[in-house]
DNA sequence: TTGAAAGCGATACCAG
DNA sequence: CTGGTATCGCTTTCAA
């Protein structure tokens, strides 16, 4: 049996005598429908096999969300892949760039609030946003001018809000890789540690607790200290680890849950320790290269912000267009980044931007050439 | 400025006094225009920041594709994972069912052209497939009745074919990833061997070469012995891993390359070698997986099927929708999966299918919840 | 509660 | 070469 061509609203309706109106009606749950007509509609819809087409809904609806993107200030090149990310895919999607609004605030926790009103201010349809202080978020979010503007966080969950969804990547997978590695780099025996911005942070505790749980069943001969917290200050990041150097002289490796790798780095070369350690960071930006190429940090677990960006950026879309979610969390696997890959890397990141642009100049049309780039 | 509302070809053929008609021939680049207003149109749509809506030209194409997936028979896990990547995409970009036609076929090169000619006279407008035979895939390619058809491959390139695109991991990146890896595995000394189907095969070349390459460069003290081909045939994998074994008794580790690392690990067993052995396999299935456990199998390293299969459907879709392309050769990264982090993924791939499943009989709605499970 | 009809923005065909 | 118009499938008034 072939089915040649596609049902449609019109096939439905007139299969049973009556309107597209009415069929569009009773297959939205519209109340405004006759009992008996809607259990007629939503019979013959199954038996006929109807799947809605999207593209005529969306043309007709002639949804124009307007979506702003509240992120970190670029010199972190961690939210530039991830804000180019977004824009790639609202690319792909059609959308115009007028439709998404790229707000930015200069550090944690500063500008914030500022950008979340702005956007609101700016009726957007949709937020995606780094919520660096998840608790003020909460309270932005409750006394919002509108209550239930969708929200879908990036990189980090902020818990007990109403948001729309979190994407991150996989925590628990990014902990365990590490622990395993770690295990393996170390032939099975030796003390590490583990840095992190604060305890407090879903993401970073969950890092832990997977690497201590891994390295226990996995690699039990290894003994990990107590975990340092650095409170995302630089400083504070190296004074601890010169601190736990000084007292742990034998430590064999650090597993740095965060970006903040290159504190510890230093903090190991100025202790005359860094070529007995084994590091494992997180992340990739421009200082960091370096320190893999020299052997300084054995391995990184890369996050894939771009593909985080365009991850928020579907749920979002999914949700404004088709009212489906909310999706919660989205985890994302994340890659391991070595020396000996890491060239390959940084290729695939330098092409893509340009990649997708020359495309764009060339017809002088819209590309969505996201794909080429996909990690 | 705040543009209020996008500009349509209406609006241009408005601003110039003409018909729609001739904007969109002008925009075209169809020959029957008259150069003159040609480039007057071409002006006012850059000043005015025209860009085509997306959805509505989708709209108005009333394209239905009807697509062949040709691939190989699912008792490989692999290939049931690139099926359902391809289905997921294509529900996600609201084709149905019927567009996408499976076809299988039940061993290298047997039933393969069987397919092929199958898609064609079925009317396919383009074809996503597995060459397990290129240079045959090449003559059918040749003398098809339609002769330009779409094609992509997936996992493996056919080069000199006329094909569209080829999807499939980097295999530089996964060469070289498991040379690193394997160098910081045997604490930088040893001898080490690889095996792969073929040379012939240019995706196992280039692996090879890149592993031969990261090791030279990274770990020079790893010796690399004579590469093995098993052409895809298990016995013959496992009586030269047996000689190879038997040669080399101080063998540190093997690289496969493909998914045959079963018989690897047999004869590793049966030599008596195999827990002195580091084994840095490929892909994930039901058998390797206990052997990740049991840890004989130190690190795989994982080509994302799935993947795969939804970045092949995008490039074909994208070519047939817009006439964008041909992308030649479309690159993913690599997963690396070992003990510590195995479960996530398998329970990665097995919420996947059913997730979206769920969700769709949920609303009795197509689902496109594809990105759930975005690996 | 239902039907009829007007869009949404592009494509494609037919006249002129 | 160009204008006019039907069309794609769905949503959304406006009457009845």
């Amino acid at each position: 049996m072939t089915i040649s061509r596609r049902v449609t609203l019109f096939d439905i309706a007139n299969a049973l005598g009556i309107s597209t109106g009415t069929v569009h009606r009773a297959l939205h749950g519209n109340p405004d429908v006759n009992p008996m007509t809607r259990t007629r509609v939503l019979q013959m819809s199954k038996n006929m096999g109807y799947r809605p087409n999207m593209v005529a809904r969306l043309l007709s609806q002639k949804k124009h969300f307007r979506v702003s993107v509240n992120t970190l200030k670029g010199t972190t090149s961690f939210w530039d892949e991830v804000r180019s990310g977004i824009g790639e895919e609202a690319q792909a999607l059609g959308m115009h760039a007028e439709d998404v609004e790229f707000r930015t605030f200069p550090r944690l926790g500063e500008g914030e609030e500022e950008a979340f009103e702005a956007a609101m201010a700016a009726e957007s349809d949709g937020i995606i946003l780094f919520p660096s202080r998840p608790s003020s978020l909460r309270d932005w979010m409750r006394r919002a001018t509108r209550p239930r503007i969708p929200v879908v966080c990036v990189s980090t969950d902020a818990p007990e809000t109403s948001r729309l969804a979190a994407v991150s990547v996989d925590t628990m997978a990014s902990g365990s890789l590490a622990a395993d590695l770690m295990g393996r780099f170390l032939n099975r025996k030796g003390k590490v540690a583990v840095t992190l911005s604060a305890l407090a942070v879903t993401e970073h505790a969950e890092k832990l607790a997977a690497f201590e749980k891994t390295l226990k069943s996995l690699h039990s001969d290894i003994s990990l200290v107590d975990p340092i917290e650095d409170h995302d200050v630089e400083s504070e990041a190296y004074d601890k680890c010169r601190k736990l150097l000084a007292s742990h002289p034998d430590l064999a490796g650090i597993y740095v849950t965060t970006e903040a790798s290159m504190p510890v780095v230093e903090a190991a070369r100025d202790a005359q320790l860094l070529d007995r350690l084994t590091i494992i960071a997180t992340d990739l930006f421009p200082a960091i290269i370096d320190q893999i190429r020299d052997g300084n940090v054995a391995a990184t677990i890369y996050q894939r912000p771009r593909t985080q960006g365009r991850l928020a950026f579907r749920v979002l879309q999914e949700f404004l267009f088709h009212g489906r979610g909310p999706a919660f969390r989205v985890t994302l696997a994340p890659h391991l980044i070595m020396r000996g890959n890491l060239d390959f890397f940084l290729e695939k990141r330098a092409s893509s931007g340009t990649g997708a642009r020359a495309a764009a100049a060339a017809n002088d049309m819209p590309s969505d050439f996201a794909y080429w780039n996909y990690d």
